[in-house]
DNA sequence: CGCGGCTTTGATGTTCATCAAGTAAAGTGG
DNA sequence: CCACTTTACTTGATGAACATCAAAGCCGCG
């Protein structure tokens, strides 16, 4: 990747508030790294040190509870910060991040962010703002979720692989059964008959990681009654 | 309340981070107002016009979700903020403040709030940490509330408020048996039934609203496993 | 003192977890 | 590239957890 595009995409990724300087300066510390399908980008009790951004991939935000279980909270896409609310002001993160696929993450350096926002008002206030929105969508969905039983909750996760992350009908899914129920909260088994369900029901179709939505309508009545 | 203590609360609740004159302007700003219980103080899809904070008394923070029932997210006491993540950037808020008790809600000025952030670095750090750690409390809490099942979770919130918000085993609950169960996530029914086992198993003591927590080990095992 | 909302208990059915057992897919070493 | 091992996926049967419906007692308040 070439220097400009890089610019372009650091623009972008801060809200395209910074100055030339400032711009230049996160360019020259940024360093990209790839980590592999499966690889730990920060496990929680981590100290977060950079200020992380996915540029490719896709990676799994979950906690592992007090018994030993994965709790998916949600999926990040490219341009979605890595432990932003982790990353100024707790000791220790309290998430775990894992590339689901082959990922390249930029790293920024802490101190640089910092002193850009005791300088940039702009900087600071559309950051601030980039927090609140976050913390809210994510606290809105899982009460979204909270609400629905099994059918739905999955409906809510197939159409949002569809729609946030490929923008497609038709996709394959960067997660396994078990990730998914880890997601929905529910057992694996009955992730895979209810999908068996909506297949019989010809809502979708999939074999095994492929996976077609048929009827678009009907699942997203599922995900919003379920 | 005279002035010197409602400067002391205001130093407390902003960090203890201001300077003389900023912590004068607020206080001059500020301005009171009771509330009667049930009665709201913020409903979702207000626009934030304050800066607001508990005085005196409990609010529920909850939403109204899309078929009309309410699912209580957590209980707020004096010195939280009210809305806090909706306050700077987002036009309506997402969520529901109700009183629970009277209340005395402290409501200052955007804008003078806005002002002192771009003065003041440290009350703009200050400020962003309070943000992070009331987002990342509520999710951490969420999710550990979402492994457990209803006599964990019941489990959970009757320690809460004799823990986080009483500081005593003996308490006068607040919330309806409906409100307990639209905070834990399952039917009222189930709530009462619930309940009534702890005290047959010499777990609580309650009448009505009055509750005792009698063995609180057990409480607390329940809490972590149940 | 009677009305309405809150609380409580019981009976019944639905949803989902768990166990078991088998098949398909994917990774591994020769 | 194949045999082997492991992991992921799938289906069925059973029981536990929980929702729902129904009905009755309680309590505060006008």
């Amino acid at each position: 990747m070439n220097f400009q595009s890089t610019k372009s995409f650091v623009d972008d990724l801060f809200f395209n508030c910074l100055k030339d300087d400032e711009l230049q300066r996160i360019c020259n510390s940024l360093r990209e790294q790839e980590y592999d399908k499966g690889e730990h980008i920060v496990y929680q009790g981590d100290i977060v040190k950079h200020f992380s951004c996915i540029k490719e991939g896709l990676v799994k935000l979950y906690i592992v509870n007090e018994i030993g279980n994965d709790q998916i909270i949600t999926i990040l896409k490219p341009y979605n910060f890595i432990a932003i609310l982790n990353v100024f002001f707790l000791h220790k993160c309290s998430y775990t991040f894992t590339a689901l696929t082959p990922c390249v993450i930029c790293h920024i350096d802490i101190d640089l962010i910092r002193s850009i926002i005791d300088e940039n008002t702009d900087f600071s206030t559309e950051l601030m703002k980039k927090f609140s929105k976050i913390s809210n969508t994510t606290l809105v969905e899982l009460m979204k979720f909270k609400r629905l039983q099994l059918r739905g909750r999955l409906a809510y996760v197939l159409l949002s692989f569809s729609q946030r992350i490929y923008h497609s009908l038709e996709f394959d899914l960067p997660v396994t059964r078990k990730e998914i129920a880890e997601f929905v909260g529910v057992s694996t088994e009955n992730i895979i008959r209810t999908m068996s369900e909506f297949k019989k029901d010809k809502i979708i179709d999939f074999s095994t990681k492929r996976v077609k939505i048929l009827d678009v309508k009907t699942l997203e009545q599922i995900s919003f009654f379920g």
